[in-house]
DNA sequence: GCGTCCAGGTCTACC
DNA sequence: GGTAGACCTGGACGC
């Protein structure tokens, strides 16, 4: 029986403005409807055996959640959606930093900043990971393939994100030949491995009390996570100190700030000092300015 | 059709 | 700490 929930939202979030403001949507278990202004996702209960698919809507004050089924309960759904969504982030103090400057105002104005996320950091990580060093085209490819075939189905067909436990029930070949995932392949294996043994617990990173500079050490003490991924995945952790640098965000600073020259980062990241602990988010807003006033 | 380049990088070895 | 080379895939591009 399909169940529709509501979810109070805070003061300034736009539903679509969050949805747009970060490339995720585009990812599976995310299905973004422009048409629709829907974005839909597969939850899953904790033990990750069940499934429902849910379509996310944005009324004023709050979203409208419906479900396919209550095979997931609704206080996880409502969970994953504050989370997803991050309705709880306090975004005061970097509205304020982006008030003062020119270029950054209209992203108070609109209450851009709120950087899509999946409902775990497993989930984050293991996408971050498809990024690297690949078109987003093949991020699109490699991130649909382990849903396809490693997730459970909900009612209806659509497939959730797998568990740790199911990815680490796969081998190297598996990765290679079936995910196409290429040189990654042992990085997913391994990493998998250690989340569903216990081994490492990446959720615990989104409450972590040790310092950004501590807690990227640890992220990148995982092979296949360098610096981008790193800072990549501590942004999605709501930690900003980073820049996380990589090839499309230095061709946008370039083309924005440098009159399409390339240049050194110290130079990028020097731009940036002032916003301090914002520094990543300051950059991720300035670039995907051209998202939210264009369209894509 | 074919070869090359490169894209939302990282790892290892070496200096 | 900095750098070079290897690593997979697949789309774009030139010929």
């Amino acid at each position: 029986m399909p169940v529709e929930l509501s979810i109070p939202t805070p003061k300034g979030f736009d539903f679509l403005t969050t949805v747009r403001g970060h490339g995720w949507y585009d990812l599976a278990p995310f299905r973004f409807d422009e048409a629709k202004a829907e974005l839909r996702y597969t939850f899953t209960d904790a033990s990750g055996r069940k499934a429902s698919a849910g379509c996310i809507s944005g009324r004023p004050g709050e979203l409208a959640v419906r479900l396919t089924n209550r095979s997931v309960p609704e206080a996880k759904v409502v969970r994953d959606v504050r989370h997803i969504l991050r309705l709880d982030d306090d975004m005061d103090e970097f509205y304020d930093a982006a008030r003062r400057e020119d270029r950054l105002h209209w992203a108070a104005d609109i209450g851009a900043g709120r950087l899509l996320r999946s409902p775990t950091v497993f989930e984050d990580a293991v996408k971050t990971m498809c990024t690297t060093n690949c078109s987003w085209a093949l991020t699109r490819k490699m991130v649909e393939n382990l849903v396809e075939k490693l997730g459970i189905s909900a009612t209806g067909g659509s497939k959730a994100w797998p568990t740790p436990a199911a990815m680490a029930s796969v081998d190297e070949a598996f990765y290679r030949e079936e995910i196409r995932a290429g040189y990654r392949s042992p990085y997913f294996v391994e990493f998998a491995e250690a989340v569903a043994s216990g081994e490492i617990d990446p959720e615990s990173w989104l409450h972590s009390d040790l310092p950004t500079s501590e807690l990227r050490k640890e992220i990148k003490s995982v092979k296949g996570f360098g610096d981008y991924a790193a800072d990549n995945l501590l942004k999605l952790l709501g930690r900003y100190d980073g820049l996380a640098l990589d090839s499309w965000l230095r061709a946008k600073f370039y083309e924005k700030h440098a009159s399409g020259k390339k240049c050194p980062d110290k130079r990028i990241a020097k731009h940036y000092a002032k916003f301090g602990k914002w520094q990543g988010l300051a950059i991720w807003c300035d670039m995907t300015e051209y998202w939210h006033v264009e369209g894509r």
